[in-house]
DNA sequence: TCTGGGGTCCTAGGACCC
DNA sequence: TCTGGGGTCCTAGGACCC
């Protein structure tokens, strides 16, 4: 007996953030709407009962707009568009911050209701996930003349389930694969509901441009574009060799084979994240030496809330690195591997000041990240991680201080620096800093 | 009026070990 | 003395996604 054929389904929520915040905010319906931006454009209470809400036009700041409502999109607004941008565009949309603890609450209730009818759900992310249908009761069954009606009639009470137990609406797409059905659930939004077979690859998928490919971003499709490949149909008529001379044997492949809709992965129900991160762009570019004090402040306060993760979520990492933004927004990373993993912000703070002295700080900055990966769970037991890191790692090995800071910038080591380094970089608890011993001793 | 914050995965070179 | 590969780890950068 052959196997079931594949029922795949992706459901995205539907301007998810907008949505959640109009669940509280209803008299908000039917305006444009816009969340983004920091903690200060909170809606503001007035005495008798209703609220005042922020003006799109008078935002001042770097944030970008996270989601917008279909209203804000229709002026021409987008995810990811910078808020002053958005701002000459809409002046009078209503722009309202952004509530992660709000939207985890309603996140976690849709995958719930989803999960009441059909449990195999791939998360991927905060607002959509895959559902596989293939053997839900009733999925593979046709409904009079349409083969695909039970899969349809599934996939419609889901949507229901979902309106049912968050108040919110989604848009649905079942193909055979996780690759078509990303691009099913977009054909009908919002509200929509789109069930695809191979046999309409021509005509429902080679029309759209090949960034609507989940794994096709802006730098392949503006080469794909140089070589004269702007729709799916096109890529798909491509030769594979020709793909993999331009764009490697792996992605080269791999183009060829998702324009012909082919995609076997399957749906990955369990996962362990791989790193932790906590980052901050800040109101104004800072300059290392100026605002020596304030960036130390905030790249401790960065640790801490870094190791706040770990210990909530119940990680150790050994590898900890820093990610810095310069004002012409190029963007370097250092990391340093420990020999033991830690979750403490001390040590975080001092291995992350040790990979600071790699980068330039003669350069004003606009962002500030530390990271921790090489995750394991902080009940394991000491993993065999700990025996392979015996060789002695050459980043903990105290080095000349020009060595470092040459290394990678070909940096002539300045007074100013060497101070700023000091600073950045506080005495470890015990007295030893930028030592073997200082670390390991701990 | 420039471009958030949290992630994953891939590539590639060098070190080091066998 | 010269010539090897294979495998793993570490690091940096970049593409991409939500």
């Amino acid at each position: 007996m052959s196997p079931p054929r594949r029922l795949i389904a992706h459901l995205d929520m539907d301007a998810f953030y907008a949505s959640c915040e109009l669940l509280r905010y209803p008299e908000l319906r039917g305006r444009p709407v816009v969340i983004g931006g920091g903690r200060r454009h909170q809606p503001e209470a007035l005495p008798d009962g209703s609220r005042r809400y922020a003006r799109l036009g008078d935002y001042v700041g770097r944030g970008v707009i996270t989601t917008a409502t279909y209203e804000a999109r229709a002026l021409g607004i987008h995810s990811a568009m910078g808020l002053m941008k958005a701002a000459a565009r809409a002046p009078d949309a209503v722009l309202l911050p952004t509530d992660f603890d709000l939207y985890r609450r309603c996140s976690r209730a849709f995958k719930a209701a989803v999960a009441e009818l059909a449990p195999v759900i791939e998360d991927r992310g905060i607002d959509e996930i895959y559902i596989d249908l293939t053997q839900v009761p009733g999925a593979q069954d046709p409904v009079g003349h349409d083969p695909l009606g039970g899969v349809r009639a599934l996939a419609r009470e889901i949507k229901n389930n979902v309106q049912r137990a968050t108040g919110l609406s989604c848009s649905i797409g079942v193909t055979p694969n996780k690759l078509l059905s990303k691009i099913a659930s977009e054909l009908d939004k919002p509200d929509g509901l789109t069930v695809l077979t191979m046999d309409d690859l021509p005509t429902r998928i080679w029309p759209l441009p090949v960034r609507r490919v989940n794994g096709i971003g802006p730098k392949a499709s503006a080469k794909l574009a140089a070589l004269g490949v702007n729709t799916i149909g096109e890529l798909s008529r491509c030769e594979p060799l020709w793909l993999i001379e331009r764009f490697g044997r792996s992605y080269g492949a791999w183009l060829h084979a998702a324009a012909w809709g082919r995609d076997e992965r399957p749906l990955v129900t369990e996962s362990e994240p791989v790193s932790i991160s906590r980052e901050t762009t800040f109101e104004h570019d800072l300059h290392a030496v100026r605002d020596k004090a304030r960036l130390s402040t905030l790249f401790t306060e960065l640790c801490v809330r870094v190791a706040e993760d770990l210990h909530r979520k119940g990680y150790t990492g050994r590898t900890v690195g820093i990610k810095l933004r310069y004002e012409d927004f190029k963007t370097v990373t250092r990391d340093l591997t420990l020999p033991q993993p830690t979750a403490d912000a001390a040590e975080i703070r001092h291995a992350a000041g040790l990979c600071l002295k790699r980068v330039d700080l003669r350069r004003r900055l606009r962002l500030l990240g530390v990271r921790v990966a090489n995750l394991q769970r902080a009940d394991a037991p000491l993993a065999p991680s700990v025996k392979r890191s015996a060789r002695p790692n050459r980043a903990l090995v105290p080095q000349p201080a020009n060595v470092l800071t040459t290394g990678q910038g070909g940096l002539p080591p300045m007074a100013a620096e060497r101070d700023l380094f000091e600073e950045f970089d506080p005495p470890a608890p015990g007295g030893a800093r930028g030592s073997v011993g200082g670390l390991a001793g701990r």
